[in-house]
DNA sequence: CTAAAATATGAATGAATGTTCAGATATTCA
DNA sequence: TGAATATCTGAACATTCATTCATATTTTAG
């Protein structure tokens, strides 16, 4: 398979991170925030905690979100300070536009 | 709705034009070349010309894309070159990360 | 040890998505 | 006009995806 194809797909894949309204909201709220816990975010964005859950699981495996456990709460953060440029960017672009 | 619903929406639709390999690889070959007709990006990325003319139809209805009629050819560009920085900053993180 | 709280998980379901295939539309050229 | 070329379109199909619901796991408090 050529690079070039496979950089796309792990492109394709960053993207697909944010290409769901609500993921674009916990990613947003986590990069106002700096640290939540599920119920909160769940509780903040109006979603279940089951779905926010499910959500954090696949932002955790592409590495884009941290996970802290502190007693029975788990707190998440942004990995990654180019994940913030880039939803800030996209936003930046959904503005106006 | 709330606005920052809204927004949300139109980022994570932004970020989907970009969330899926083929399209990644349209829009990366007409940021390289500036300017191509459905059949010549077909042919260079082994896709079908109508599975090329799909997708550039939604990355039109997006206005990531502007197209330009020459004879019977269509000649496709970016429309946006926030979208080529996206794209750019996206790759970039792609090939590390 | 038991109950409660916070989070995770898996199956199920409906919606959205990308491609293919067949055929339609538009444009040029003879 | 008629054939050839380039692109578009819509239906069909398989796949992926986000949520819900029920249940499991983990941790603390009593």
């Amino acid at each position: 398979m050529p690079i070039e194809v496979i950089l796309a797909q792990r492109t394709a894949e960053l993207f697909s991170a944010l290409s769901d309204p609500n993921r674009v909201r916990i990613i947003s709220a986590l990069l106002d925030q700096g640290e939540m816990n599920v119920s909160s975010i769940a509780h903040n964005l109006e979603m279940s905690e089951s779905a926010v859950s499910h959500q954090l699981r696949g932002l955790r495996q592409l590495r884009l979100v941290q996970a802290r456990r502190e007693g029975r709460q788990i707190f998440y953060r942004l990995d990654d300070e180019h994940v913030a440029d880039l939803l800030e960017q996209g936003m930046e672009h959904a503005r106006h536009g």
